[in-house]
DNA sequence: CCTAGTATAGAAAACGTTTAAGTAAAAGTC
DNA sequence: GACTTTTACTTAAACGTTTTCTATACTAGG
């Protein structure tokens, strides 16, 4: 690697002198300046961000903690996605993406807090994840810049996804096409099952729509195997519902395969709107009414104001930012209005 | 942040003694590095990676490059299974993962291999990406410790999956079933889809089964349109197949989209296989009889053998390693033999 | 022509580690 | 007891930057 120094001797200038030329202060001459960027371009020079982070303690690198209750979160269709586009931000902004290290064995383990501060992380973001997890909670209490998704905390900035108007515009959807008879299976305990859930009863009283205890269910999330049991139990009710609601597009497929599998077609004898959007949901038939979750506007929103955050930190707004969704009209729900 | 010389202060000692003892070097007596030792975890002690990596020139950090032709490759279902596989190995001993920067803008953008330098990766794993593209020739061709994945490189340990075997199994197995007029819409001119498309003529020929050249048929990988379009048009040959194969998973929803739009059934009007083995493609129905790829070893592997070329240099094997996948029954293709 | 001001560059310290070389005391050898 | 060896620790330099402070030369004002 060609450092400095050998900037310097080859221009016959000092070390300083070439980190001034390469930074643009302003007590260099333009010419010197000028020789000095010029040959460092010709000597391939690149700065060395280890020694730049010891001087600066900035690393120009983001941690990233995306855990899955199963994986590492990347295989997440969700978070893959808001994933995929925080990195593109935070890439434009001259920001790496380095994940926390979430293996709990090996030697030396350190906690993600450790890990964050080992590294040097200027910012950190987390999503998809177990909260209560103390390791979590440190991190998110420490006083690095933090940006959560999806999950609320006191004076951090939170980037969610806005569930309580998604269900309401998924159910009105629905209701707007004439059902009345609407079940929905829910995921795990949650924060965001909680205000998809209270949407859901809220947005029922709204429309007058009454819903009976047996319609509200609860299966995993992302549980194809779960979904498909609750969805069973549903068709065996005396007064089956005529539309059912998912926790997600892929759990939904295994309700999908429960109707199936009892001979019923989708739409024509039940309908089923899933939540998320994920792709492949708009690739098979039935083509999935779901309700799509901008993954795209939160990964952005979501390292914009982290590096806000670290930059300006003074004059960053902590906030939370809610992203709309939208209904992404598919072929699962029947419309009951035209006979 | 507490450093070695607070420890040293605090325990009367040198920073040199400080880092021994922390480095368990056997020139510091054990009574001492166990005083070091305590009072380090006491102080709540991490080591500064940037320290460390400036000092030694090594950072445990791996560098990742997967690109897939529209995003970064985190939303491409087949490798992101293979990087969360990656991954979890890689932080097993003690590394990190960082993104490459791939964004082809913003200011000071540095090559792909001027990144690495930049942030002293230990390694780099390449995926999923043009590998035409002259960055990625530099970075394969520099001295940086390089594992591929998916394409074979002069003198470059390459994890591959076995297309080719992978083919013969599939096609094997579908003559099992007693079908003998089959379809290949294979995916764009790659090394990959050479492979697979070398293997299924192979072994058609290898099994007297003739292929009419209007039955093989090319299409984008993952791309369902493209597979619809040119499913569509094996259906309207005068003699259509009566098993097509696809280039992906994905690609074949598309195909299965078609072959019920024209109002046939799978598998038993036509059958269908996809290629990789996807999560959903379990989970949808029919439930598509695919070649299952192993992601979880072939990440496992590119990550064990990257460790080793950069710990063990000279004794680490330059080699191709070659994971082989299975076939993953489904109720998409047809068995022939029952009547 | 003297002084003050400005423009340009260099010297040196510092960031937190690691490590080669050095030193002093204790222990072993005959 | 004089020697070497071993043990236990320290000194100091180094990694590649950034930054403060200092120095020199030139410009301008009077």
């Amino acid at each position: 690697m060609v450092s400095m120094k050998d900037i310097s001797v080859a221009c016959g200038v000092s070390v300083a002198t070439v980190s001034k030329a390469l930074n643009d202060h302003r007590d260099i001459g333009a010419k010197t300046k000028e020789r000095i960027r010029q040959t460092a371009k010709e000597m391939g020079y690149f700065p060395n961000s280890a020694a730049q982070a010891l001087k600066t303690n900035r690393t120009y690198n983001i941690g990233v903690l995306f855990v899955d209750k199963a994986m590492s979160g990347l295989t997440h269709d969700y978070f893959s996605y808001v994933l995929d586009s925080f990195k593109r931000t935070a890439e434009e902004h001259g920001y790496d993406i380095t994940f926390i290290n979430c293996s709990k064995n090996g030697k030396n383990r350190m906690s993600y807090l450790e890990h964050a501060k080992h590294r040097g992380f200027d910012g950190v973001v987390i999503a998809c994840i177990d909260f209560h997890d103390p390791e979590v909670v440190e991190l998110i209490r420490s006083d690095l810049p933090v940006v959560t998704i999806d999950h609320l905390f006191n004076n951090r900035i939170a980037v969610v996804s806005d569930n309580v108007s998604g269900m309401r515009q998924l159910f009105t959807y629905i209701y707007k096409m004439g059902h009345r008879k609407i079940a929905y299976i829910h995921g795990e305990d949650t924060a965001v099952t909680q205000n998809r859930l209270s949407s859901f009863y809220k947005t029922a009283k709204e429309l007058g729509v009454e819903i009976p205890d047996e319609y509200v269910r609860e299966a995993a999330y992302r549980d194809t195997k779960e979904a498909y049991k609750k969805t069973m139990e549903l068709l065996d009710l005396p007064d089956p519902p005529t539309c059912i609601l998912y926790p997600d597009d892929f759990a939904s497929f295994g309700g999908i395969n429960a109707i199936q599998a009892r001979g019923l077609r989708i739409p024509e004898d039940i309908s089923v709107a899933g939540y998320d959007g994920i792709r492949v949901a708009r690739h098979i038939e039935p083509k999935l009414t779901t309700l799509r979750q901008d993954t795209e506007l939160i990964g952005h929103e979501a390292a914009k104001n982290l590096i806000n955050l670290i930059e300006e930190p003074k004059s960053t707004l902590i906030q939370v930012i809610t992203i709309g969704g939208e209904v992404l009209e598919g072929h699962s729900v029947k419309d009951l209005n035209k006979k």
